[in-house]
DNA sequence: TGCCAGTAAAG
DNA sequence: CTGCCTACTGGCA
């Protein structure tokens, strides 16, 4: 039978992967297919023989055969042996056992997702529109009718069912807090007083509506794992999945990790099968992309969306590399693993420079404008050919400079040599990274020009899927410098950031040379201005500049007018990072002040951005200088309102991300105070979740009534009111200080 | 006043 | 699938 469908989700069972297509007519169908899981062996072919014997004797193996495959390093073509585990259900013992033999053979695709792997291999993506041939549930072939990297895509109208708690999430389900289902526009809240009739209840609906999609706030940690278990406790059924067969369903917890710098908690998942569950709160990429943008994701990283949409952009990226290394018939080493080891403090200072900083001058300008470089990372990677495997490839031989004489100047740097480094590129071969990265930059500018041509409500869909597509593209720089990034190599991060000194170095000199005086730089901006310059002037100094860098520079606006803030502990000078301004449209740019970091209280950051908003009104200097009176009223308002008592809690709130657990918290901060209040009260936060609480009146009393955590909120009638104010007089300084010069009025 | 622990920003 | 550097605050000696 030959059909139309949807790939919607899949996923391995037993010794088959399920695919679950959506029809035209918007039902679904599950189909199977067989696929072997391929392993490859390299190495000495007697060692390779000994493994062999041991995995036929053992009985994990269900056949294996001669092969061969491309070393990623040198290019070549090498002998492998292929092995097949003989179900899914052995592949764990297979590759704890294979990791064992370090050194002795070389292992190949050991350690790559199911699912994830039958994509590759099969070269098919999902959320596309497919022909099917299909013979009692079976798939016997099958082919897209969509490309993976297309501008537009149609997915079928999908049902959905929301689920949410109508309390805060640290109130346990049954413990104070209530379910609430959304079906069709109308949200039931359901008590929970016992726990079968809750169970009950979500199965009935589950049942009735039969969602495609199950949408939920806190999902993943608090509600389902707790339906689950308790359908279990209970023996009733819960029909999460679609799956008719039996599915394994563990609740592991959630992850800690250190990334960019910072801790990161991320939950644990609570897929379902042959239905998608996305849960708001646990998912990076629905936060930056909507749907959308999940869908786009899955497609680009050959990933099940349920997981495209725990993903962190660095499995995204990761999986696209993959993706096309299996294309490409390349082995895929092992992914190393060294998670203890951090780099240490010299490790750090070697080499790595990071971007190029130029200090603004503190104060207020007119008529300034900023020319960004479009991904100019990514894109060094690209029209470079910056890889993994090509920086100092064995392949075209050490003559041509390689460990020689550093590149002087900075001209139009050789075609093959890196500035600074003395590093030398590969000729013969395109890299991996660029060749997984060329097709994303080429959506990216296809999906912004879409945003830029359609109307608002298209517009926005095109802007969350080119927003998903800048985090992959981010994060792939990231990880050349990372370790134990499967595709990572330090010699290749310090190439990419010393090809982006080299371009913006060049273009501060362009920029020099047509009269403009270059106020301030920042790894691919610049902000500068000349007296009567015009914005076609400036669309040909970028013009210039992209024809000499490769590297798309964009005038990002002209401001009217902005400020380079100083810094707080040396006012005499400049702060890189922090600025803000008003373009010629009116729109505000604002950035490193207090309103754009995660955890002031709403009534400050509020406070703050009324004031800037205000701001933006102004134009010329005397229309800045005219405003003052206004500005200072405002503020006083503010002022007064947290003097008078009264305001909410929830306006108070401090969020802050807890950095450690609650006994490594060497001082007694705020913070420390509030997850141990938690603690107290059966709550147990883990280091990358966020604490939330409100400074009370007697800084001086017991530390324990020193803060208050939320969600125990709502009785509180006190808050510190100077810890507030002095706040408050923080976020009006910024602004105050650099528009109006040190004097603030009023009482400040 | 200087130092340290703790936390967060922009690119 | 765990990539920094720098600015800043608050508490303590």
């Amino acid at each position: 039978m030959e059909t139309r469908g949807w790939l919607f989700d899949l996923y391995p069972l037993g010794n088959r992967v399920v695919l679950w297509f959506i029809t035209p007519e918007g039902r679904a169908l599950r189909l199977e297919e067989d696929f072997p899981y391929t392993i490859y062996l390299g190495g000495a072919a007697s060692r390779v023989r000994q493994v062999l014997q041991t995995l036929r004797a053992r009985g994990w193996v269900s056949r294996y055969y001669p092969s061969r495959g491309l070393e990623l390093a040198s290019g070549k073509e090498i002998p492998v042996v292929a092995l097949e585990p003989k179900t899914y259900g052995h592949l764990s013992r297979l590759r704890s056992w294979l990791g064992k033999l370090q050194g002795q053979v070389e292992v190949f695709n050991a350690d790559l997702d199911v699912s994830a792997y039958y994509l590759y291999r099969r070269d098919l993506w999902p959320c596309t529109w497919y022909d099917l041939e299909v013979q009692e549930g079976r798939l016997l072939a099958l082919a897209p009718r969509e490309e993976q990297f297309a501008r537009d895509f149609d997915p079928p109208p999908l049902t959905t069912l929301g689920l949410s708690l109508t309390r805060d999430p640290l109130i346990p389900l049954g413990a104070g807090n209530s379910l609430a289902i959304t079906w069709e526009d109308r949200t039931l809240e359901l008590e929970v007083r016992d726990r079968t009739g809750l169970v009950k209840e979500v199965a009935r609906w589950l049942k009735k509506a039969n969602p495609d999609l199950v949408l939920s706030d806190w999902g993943d940690e608090e509600i389902v794992p707790l339906l689950w278990h308790w359908s279990k406790e209970s023996h009733l059924p819960l029909p999460l999945d679609r799956e008719p067969g039996v599915v394994s369903r563990k609740f592991s917890g959630g992850r800690t990790y250190f990334s960019y710098g910072r801790i990161v908690y991320q939950g644990q998942a609570a897929p379902f099968f042959g239905r998608w569950h996305v849960d708001r709160k646990n998912s990076f990429f629905f936060r930056e992309a909507d749907l959308p943008g999940l869908m786009q994701i899955a497609r680009l990283g050959q990933l099940p969306l349920q997981q495209a949409a725990r993903a962190s952009p660095g499995t995204l990226i990761t999986s696209m590399q993959l993706a096309r290394a299996v294309k490409d018939s390349i082995l895929i080493p092992w992914r190393k693993a060294d998670p203890e080891r951090f780099k240490s403090a010299g490790e750090l200072l070697t080499g790595d420079k990071g971007g190029l900083v130029f200090m603004p001058p503190i104060g207020l300008f007119f008529e300034v404008a900023e020319l960004d470089f479009s991904s100019m990372y990514p894109t060094i990677m690209s029209r470079h050919n910056l890889s993994p495997e090509t920086v100092n490839c064995r392949c075209c031989g050490e003559a041509e400079g390689y460990g020689g004489e550093r590149a002087e100047g900075r001209g139009p740097s050789p075609h093959n040599s890196v500035p600074e480094t003395g590093y030398r590129l590969c000729r013969r071969r395109e890299g991996l990274v660029p060749r997984t990265l060329k097709p994303i930059l080429k959506l990216r500018e296809a999906l912004k020009g879409a945003a830029r041509e359609a109307g608002p409500e298209a517009a926005a869909r095109y802007h969350q899927r080119q927003n998903a597509l800048k985090w992959m593209l981010v994060t792939c720089f990231g990880y050349l410098g990372y370790k134990n990034a499967r595709f990572g190599r330090i010699e290749a991060h310090e190439a990419v950031t010393a090809f982006g000194r080299d371009k913006l170095l060049t273009a501060k000199e362009i920029c020099e040379t047509a009269g403009f005086q270059v106020l301030h730089a920042l790894t691919d901006c610049l902000w500068i201005k000349k007296e009567g310059m015009t914005e076609a002037e400036l669309q040909v100094l970028c013009q210039e500049i992209s024809a000499v860098t490769g590297v798309r520079m964009a005038l990002e606006g002209v401001y009217r007018w902005l400020v380079f803030l100083p810094s707080r502990q040396n006012p005499a000078r400049p702060v890189a990072t922090r600025y803000f301004g008003v373009f010629r449209d009116g729109t505000l740019k604002v950035r490193g002040l207090l309103c754009r970091r995660r955890d002031p209280p709403p009534l400050v950051r509020r406070a703050q951005e009324a004031l800037l908003t205000c701001l933006a009104a102004a134009a010329t200097p005397e229309e800045l200088a005219a405003l003052k009176p206004e500005l200072l009223k405002l503020s006083e308002g503010f002022r007064q309102r947290l003097r008078e008592g009264g305001i909410p809690p929830g306006e108070l709130v401090v969020t802050r991300v807890l950095s450690r657990t609650p006994a490594e918290f060497k001082v007694d901060t705020a913070t420390a105070l509030a997850v141990r209040q938690l603690a107290q009260a059966g709550i147990s936060l883990r280091p990358g979740e966020k604490v939330r609480y409100v400074h009370r009146e007697g800084k001086n009393g017991a530390p324990e009534c020193r803060i208050r955590a939320a969600p125990f909120l709502e009785d509180l009638e006190d808050y510190d009111t100077r810890f507030y104010l002095n706040l408050l007089e923080r976020a009006f300084a910024e602004i105050f200080t650099a528009v109006y010069g040190n004097h603030q009025g009023g009482n400040g």
